[in-house]
DNA sequence: GACTGGCACTCGAATGAGCTGAGTGCCAAG
DNA sequence: CTTGGCACTCAGCTCATTCGAGTGCCAGTC
């Protein structure tokens, strides 16, 4: 019989949660009673509360008001008592007719920031595919004047990077050849953290007169597959959202705009790229920012069904509807890495 | 006498103007007098206050209640009673080693918008250079694969633009380095716009075998070269700031929010590009959003000295601070134009 | 004629008392 | 275990009152 109680003790947190995320106010007992059809009194679902708010699952904000749910409610809620929602076929047709627009990888990733943003009506962020994870392409070192060469460095991902290098002398075109010729065939088809070590030998293969010259493109090379900046690459979106977080500004939406000034503090919300099925919600206090202990995040990674490239999210009130975010947040990117695997 | 007794009249406009800048609060008769020297008494100060309230300057927001300038009083300080203020050394110092460490054009785009946040304290806006006004500096044919090419076009203020195109056949290497070379001839140092006439008579300069290939190429590259999209590339930065525009939130900060997701709207506020001497300063209700009517903008072009390349700029509260923020705008947008002259 | 001190007046904001009602906890009965 | 009943709590609303910053106007002074 415990067996019975416990069930619907759930039923009533699940109730509240949805209540709560719907009205955003405090639910009392008679107005769980009457929206959600649990089959008992007010007086039983009290009790129930009360076990509840014992357990630590929900809080009241003041005695003469109604419940709403801890940090630890909407962790059992999200674990325990909802399913994800999948979004409908209009809505995934939507989803992919859009990405397909994207002219190169910028677009799909401004694109998929503004998507991620309209659908969930929240806050979305999209950290570009890693380079430490991607692998190269191609390499290129054009000609730009006799003393100025530009290197370009296209990535699996579609990820294009340049550098300017400005040689001491003059080059010759047959030695820019050469060199390319040579980096691509070192470098081709290499996962960029693994590129340092092929590049290494490169130098040595040259006339002794050219080291200095390829030593330096070898160098600047380096140097942007290693870039920190590049590597915390993020698009933000849907900041507008952060209007419906209700009315108590200061401690709600300030500390999330702060944090979308600071890259680096995106990253760390976002955590580690997962694989595109696995969805990571850290939920409050869960997250590592004081500041943002009435805020949520969802996140996933992206880039192939094996392996994360990147990862993206959305940030919102904790008091969020979960099951749809996290359907909205996986579909996007379960479709954003079909597109980039296909081009 | 006239004469005077409008001087003193447009030196209590100014002192209301400060005052309420630094405040944030109705400024009355009295503050007035003890805060500013106005050499007269508050009785005076209230005649002329009438005065200026009759033609329009400022306004009482309730009868009893100091006054605050109206969008017609900060035109007038703007136009007649302030200038613009100009930044310190240390500060000068700073922003040109904070430009000068940038790698390429995207990192000088956003570290701009960075600066320009910090030190106005708003939020920054920055367009990226023209296409339409750039010249073509270099433009790169590169092989990926036998069906794959890779379009790179590169403007004269260091934009790299790159398109895919898959050819229908496989490619030769030797028709790909023809094409490259005369690509360059035909295009290098044209504007943008002028290059879609020297693009016509490219094909027809080929081998009827090659010229479907070079006709697609061609069309690409005219594609990038008129991109709507590319043409109104923004970064904003410095969102966080709306946090200190006071209470009210749904009349002040959400509108703003709501614009930045737009860049559309963002590129009508900024407005057309100027030279980096001409500061353009919209308050309030004379931009062309009614909406954004407690908002005022502060743009300048950068570029060249000459010639804007895009536009630049700050949005904030009406009541911000006028004469430091023009300064600061001014002042970016002059460094930010040496460092693209300089690469 | 311009400036000033004085004074009556206005009205938003702050304070506090009183009421209301949603919601609770507990208990005794089914 | 569930339920109806009941006393209790307390945030939030309303209303009245007070307070004071600030005004406009007027009569007097230089």
């Amino acid at each position: 019989m415990v067996r019975v109680l416990d069930e619907r003790k759930l039923d009533v947190l699940r109730a509240i949660v949805e209540d709560y995320v719907a009205t955003h106010e405090p639910v009392g007992s008679k107005t769980l009673v009457d929206r959600h059809n649990l089959g008992v009194s007010p007086a039983t679902v009290r009790n129930d509360m009360a076990a509840l708010e014992e357990e630590g699952y929900i809080t009241q904000p003041h005695t003469s008001a109604g419940r709403i749910p801890t940090d630890a409610g909407y962790r059992l809620f999200v674990d325990k008592l909802s399913t994800v929602k999948t979004l409908s076929p209009a809505e995934k047709k939507a989803i992919t007719s859009f990405l397909a627009g994207a002219v190169d990888l910028d677009d799909v990733v401004r694109r998929t920031v503004r998507l991620l943003a309209q659908i969930t009506r929240q806050v979305a962020i999209v950290q570009y595919p890693s380079l430490n994870r991607s692998h190269v392409r191609h390499v290129e070192v054009v000609t730009m004047t006799p003393r100025r060469l530009l290197l370009v460095l296209i990535t699996s991902a579609g990820r294009v990077e340049q550098r300017i290098v400005e040689p001491p002398h003059d080059v010759d075109e047959q030695l820019i050849a050469d060199l390319r010729s040579r980096l691509n065939t070192a470098l081709a088809g290499q996962r960029l953290t693994e590129a340092a070590t092929s590049l290494a030998a490169v130098p040595e293969t040259f006339a002794p007169a050219d080291r200095q010259l390829v030593a330096a493109i070898v160098t600047t090379l380096l140097e942007a597959f290693t870039d920190e900046v590049g590597e915390q690459r993020i698009a933000v979106g849907g900041a507008a959202n952060l209007t419906r977080y209700g009315d108590d500004f200061e401690r709600n939406v300030k500390p999330v705009l702060e944090a979308l000034e600071e890259h680096v503090i995106l990253l760390k919300l976002l955590g580690e790229a997962t694989n595109p099925q696995t969805l990571t919600v850290r939920i409050g206090h869960e997250n590592p920012y004081e500041e943002l202990a009435t805020t949520s995040v969802v996140a996933t990674g992206y880039g192939s069904k094996s392996e994360a490239l990147a990862t993206l999210g959305i940030v919102g009130p904790t008091h969020m509807d979960y099951p749809s975010t996290m359907g909205a947040v996986r579909a996007v990117a379960r479709y954003v890495s079909q597109i980039l695997a296909d081009s």
